[in-house]
DNA sequence: ACCGGCCTTAATCAAACGTTTAATTAATGG
DNA sequence: CCATTAATTAAACGTTTGATTAAGGCCGGT
């Protein structure tokens, strides 16, 4: 009989994930503060004191939920850059879409905890705490560099603090279709299907590009101005 | 010697207002759950029971430090608009101008507190639970309605779906240009200027107005299509 | 002088918090 | 089979939380 070994992973009953996706809803429900380890454990159906086995302290265990979805999303972005930019310069609306299109999926991504990841995101990215600010420059600010750069490649005409507005612009509408607040659906009666991951793609891409193309415009004529 | 009287306002030692200062800086710097009655009494300068005693619980103190906020506002809305359709319908320049303008001077308004209101008002604006979307309901959810019957007065092509899109994409982008998260100067090595509250609003107006266009093409086509 | 509203205070409450501990169970390697 | 390590548990730690209480000061009106 003896057959193959077992799956040797049974161990490490992945408890370890279960209190990172608790821990994702609770502090996109309820804030940092408001996210008890008590009741992150408790939804996660393991021991209060497993949180700290694995996590340490509750800033990690933040940092630690962060770093999981950012990972996520710069490995999808980083790749879409680098297939964009092989074969020459690519329009501003295959740019836009590379940055806005993994951000969008990733939070519509229903199976994945998708919308809970979105709910957290788009609060921490308008966050303005020390906690909030150093995760985010730690895990955001090298792809938001590069995307930066990227932009002003394809629009040449846009300066710096144009390209860097722009882009902080372009994340922040992104995020705004994925917020799932219930306002758009509250002040349409209903009609704003954000759930449709290609119509909120397409309608993102579409306001930033003209955004940033009126951006560069007016950069441009300023500039002629006082040149 | 029997001088005129006092200034009769001497009652109500405006521990009331310190209050809701304290609580408005402490609600926008570490959130809800995070912020502490106890410590905001403290900053205050006022004994903690002071705040159970004026505003009852956390919750109605929360409340209040949003109505004070959003009455300024709605306020300065809705006499622009009064003004602006009274002599015909104006351009969406104007409109625009005329909706975020308040937002964002006020948040600029480092005298009394804009800074802190700033803070506190992208949080709330961009939070899913179902507190804070109880007090948006009840706090900017009218205004919100006026602005996007507004919005396709001036441009007819633009549905209802997208007129609510394009209105809280307009608003999130005023509101990511007032977080003062110290993300833009970062990334821009210091050159994003955000203080400069004209240039703000420009920026704004001009890349949310081209944005809106875009979303009106695109339906207007779709329509045409379809239709 | 004394009353009755407002305002303010210190003290106190039970509950919940983040964190630590010591002990127990389950699997692995020699 | 025993020693080692990893995973898990229940219980407790001291602190802080939101909220309440009872007592007192201040003040104009009578």
């Amino acid at each position: 009989m003896s057959q193959a070994r077992e799956p040797v992973q049974i161990r490490q009953t992945d408890s370890r994930t279960a209190i990172l996706e608790s821990a994702e809803r609770a502090f996109a429900d309820q804030g940092f503060g408001g996210a008890s380890i008590r009741a992150i454990a408790r939804e996660a159906g393991v021991n209060q004191a497993m949180v700290h086995y694995y996590y340490q302290n509750k800033d990690q265990l933040f940092r630690s939920v962060v770093a999981r979805r950012s990972g996520q999303v710069n490995d999808r972005r980083n790749d879409a850059l680098d297939a964009l930019f092989q074969d020459g310069v690519p329009s501003l609306e295959e740019l836009m879409e590379a940055l806005l299109r993994p951000t969008i999926e990733i939070g519509h991504d229903d199976a994945h905890g998708g919308p809970a990841y979105a709910r957290l995101i788009v609060a921490f990215n308008n966050a303005a705490d020390e906690r909030s600010q150093n995760v985010a420059k730690e895990y955001y600010d090298p792809i938001a560099r590069r995307s930066i750069d990227a932009m002003r490649c394809v629009v040449p005409a846009l300066g710096k603090a144009e390209a860097v507005r722009s882009y902080l612009f372009a994340i922040s509408l992104a995020l705004s279709l994925m917020a799932k607040t219930g306002r758009a659906a509250r002040l349409s009666d209903g009609l704003c299907n954000d759930s449709d991951t290609e119509e909120t793609v397409a309608n993102a891409v579409a306001f930033a590009c003209a955004g940033i193309r009126a951006l560069a415009n007016k950069n441009n004529i300023q500039n002629r101005q006082t040149g």
